[in-house]
DNA sequence: GGCTTTGTTTTATA
DNA sequence: GTATAAAACAAAGC
């Protein structure tokens, strides 16, 4: 599962792969997978064309080319970029792969085919689903600890479901939900306007902190993620909650217990978490 | 072969 | 229009 942590080892690993390389040639073997525009503008599009940055919005991957286009990738559940040798036979799950100017191909992989990829103007995020309506990200000076809290204030929903929201921050999926709340001391279940300032304070800084010891872990791999090298990350070794239902809580020694908040799967600790 | 998985979109309702 | 919740959808693995 992809979320900010995940696809920001990806795209940093990325910009070191396919910076400055040139996309000679596009395969797409599973067409459903190009979201916009129709297949031949895509191809024909991207053809030749230079790739000049790799960047990140939320959880969506942004591939910069020359001449005032965009490649925007979702993942979703089970997505993965891969950098690999042209001569290394094409594996059934990779749907799209693009041919570079070197030794290498840039190969879309998705075992469910959730993924869509988008080709776009560069200023027009209007053409690629839900990037437009993305709100701040928890890692950019534009998320602060004023706006966190007074917005929070307002809403009335369970304050899982509202972590969840892209529109509202982006980049949290299930695992990093789970575990901010954890790290904050929260129950999931709580409605969001229920929450104390301080409370919101240390879920603020929870958040931050649970997100950037998942990037220098690499991401979690519990089972389809990988990096741009094909590698697994090592988050999977310091979840708290995230799967450990049944299991002892490192903080109490207490039972971690599994519920559906939110329609997911949700896992915390009911002594440490209020 | 029904159930589970999650990120997002769609639909319904207030 | 906005907030919310529930349902739908994608597809494969077990």
């Amino acid at each position: 599962m992809p979320e900010l942590p995940e696809v920001e080892t990806i795209v940093r690993g990325l910009r070191g792969l396919i910076k400055n390389t040139i996309i000679i040639d596009v395969i797409v073997r599973e067409p459903r997978i190009i979201a916009f525009p129709e297949l031949d503008l895509f191809e024909e599009m991207l053809k030749d064309r230079e790739i000049i940055d790799v960047q990140r919005r939320g959880k969506y991957i942004l591939i910069e080319l020359e001449s005032n286009k965009t490649m925007v990738i979702h993942l979703r559940m089970t997505g993965r970029l891969l950098v690999k040798e042209k001569e290394t036979d094409y594996d059934k799950h990779s749907h799209v792969i693009f041919q570079l100017d070197n030794n290498y191909d840039l190969r879309f992989h998705n075992v469910r085919k959730f993924g869509r990829i988008y080709l776009i103007d560069s200023d027009n995020y209007e053409e690629a689903g839900g990037l437009v309506n993305l709100g701040p990200d928890p890692l950019e000076k534009n998320f602060t600890s004023d706006y966190f809290r007074e917005s929070i204030k307002k809403r009335k929903t369970n304050i899982k479901s509202l972590l969840l929201n892209q529109s509202f921050i982006a980049g949290l999926g299930n695992i990093y939900v789970d575990e901010s709340l954890f790290l904050a001391g929260i129950l999931p279940s709580r409605k969001a306007d229920s929450l104390s300032d301080s409370e919101i304070e240390k879920l603020y800084y929870s958040i931050k902190k649970v997100l950037k010891k998942a990037i220098k872990a690499g991401g979690t791999s519990f089972s389809d993620y990988r990096n741009a090298q094909n590698k697994k990350g090592y988050f999977q070794n310091e979840l708290n909650v995230y799967q450990r239902d049944g299991k002892e809580c490192y903080n109490c020694g207490g039972k971690i217990e599994k519920s559906k908040v939110a329609g997911r799967g949700t896992h915390y600790c009911p002594v440490c978490q209020k």
